[in-house]
DNA sequence: TCAAAAGTGTTGAACCTACACCCATGG
DNA sequence: CCATGGGTGTAGGTTCAACACTTTTGA
């Protein structure tokens, strides 16, 4: 079989932008400027160039929306979405990348982005048809992935600036699973898991309390022993 | 941007098709019969087609290859690899399947696929320049996916037979982890695990021993809690 | 009766949840 | 001084690895 005799098509990527905010988890949607689905909310993505990687081109967009600079941002590869009626521009193949930031101000995001805005992910997902093509199913995929890896592994320091204290680390497993924490045995569990959290000696200026110690992300990506799923009685 | 415009490419699907065979986790490899990297070993695969989803592709090939029937095979796509490089033909996305299949006979694989033969993942593992194409990643990918499977979720089920006893359920777990586990903690803990394994009343004939009660796969597929990776002190 | 494999009981260590309590700061 | 949030101690329960022990078969 020749390549030449092959059904062509063209492949795309697709990003879940996500972050804390506001306490709440939100992902980085754009508004469609051209058809299909204009004016309609997406998320952010772009085709694969000639010469380049899915990576490279996960990498191009999220620097085009975010202007961040993504050699410290947690970007990872997550499902090939391939319906063939899934564009109806033809058949595309889309790759979705999950990006998982800090809360940070976006610097003047470049390129056709514009209208990039940051969406409550509960909402979005709350309203299956908000979002165009199938980006709710990936939407979805992302955020679950999210939940999931905030257990085994040490990515919930990606949603934290580069030095931050516990009960901030707390606040991301809060808002992403919907449960309040127990702070102390949290603090206990994160600071005994290995190379999870560095300390930096420094603490915070306090707003009323005693000072937070701060923490850098360590080197470990897996965590042990995990952290579990507790729900915590004292909730209102 | 109009899509005639875009870069096309070919979109393939390859599958690293995984049993537990003589002691250990075994790959079915096909010899390659055309140009290029013709006569090496290579995972099995081929092109996604005109109106077909990526799993209907890997579907497809996993009958060609195997002539089982697909339907209750643990089926799962793990990752898209798109170097540019990667396929001397020309720009192809290949996306990576992963089955697990019991250790049964293969019936009459059809289509090119009279070549296909079971290969000792960890002889494979050990080679990198054996497998063609980048092929040597994707196994690697795909065994380290088995690995981690195992505690978390229930497939280890899908390596046996549709009945199986509790000590077949354990030497997959310890061919795949490679290493001993202890028999009595083992049959506890899977045997609590709500919906993992459902009893059948039968027992096996025995072979010089008491005979071993004979369990079906139960509805359950995450597995609470994980078997952890427990060493067993007693390896010769 | 012995060997072999299945399966159960038990013990001490590790860990976890819940909560009491102390610490450090601002007002 | 008190209020606020950071952080530690600890008791009681659960889980787990380790291994002794019982059960059920074939030879």
């Amino acid at each position: 079989m020749r390549i030449q005799e092959l059904p062509q098509c063209a492949v795309a990527v697709d990003l879940a932008i996500l972050t804390v905010r506001e306490q709440a988890l939100q992902a980085l949607v754009i508004e469609r400027a051209t058809p299909p689905h204009q004016g309609v909310a997406a998320l952010p993505g772009g085709f694969l160039l000639a010469g380049e990687t899915l990576e490279d081109a996960a990498h191009r967009k999220l620097t085009q929306e975010t202007g961040l600079d993504v050699t410290h941002l947690h970007v990872r590869q997550l499902h090939a979405y391939s319906d063939p009626g899934r564009d109806p521009r033809g058949r595309i193949v889309s790759v979705l990348y999950v990006a998982l930031l800090p809360d940070l101000p976006l610097p003047a995001a470049g390129g056709g982005a514009a209208t990039a805005t940051w969406r409550s992910a509960e909402e979005l997902l709350a309203q299956p048809d908000e979002l165009a093509f199938d980006h709710h199913r990936m939407l979805t995929d992302a955020v679950e992935h999210a939940r999931d890896s905030l257990s085994y592994t040490t990515v919930a320091t990606t949603f934290c600036r580069p030095e931050f204290t516990i009960a901030e680390l707390r606040s991301v497993y809060e808002v992403i699973w919907g449960a309040r924490l127990d702070p102390s045995n949290f603090h206990r569990k994160v600071t005994r898991a290995e190379d999870f959290l560095i300390p930096t000696g420094k603490k915070t200026a306090t707003d009323g309390g005693r000072p937070a110690a701060l923490f850098r992300a360590g080197p470990a990506t897996r965590l042990h022993p995990a952290l579990l799923h507790e729900r915590h009685p004292r909730t209102p």
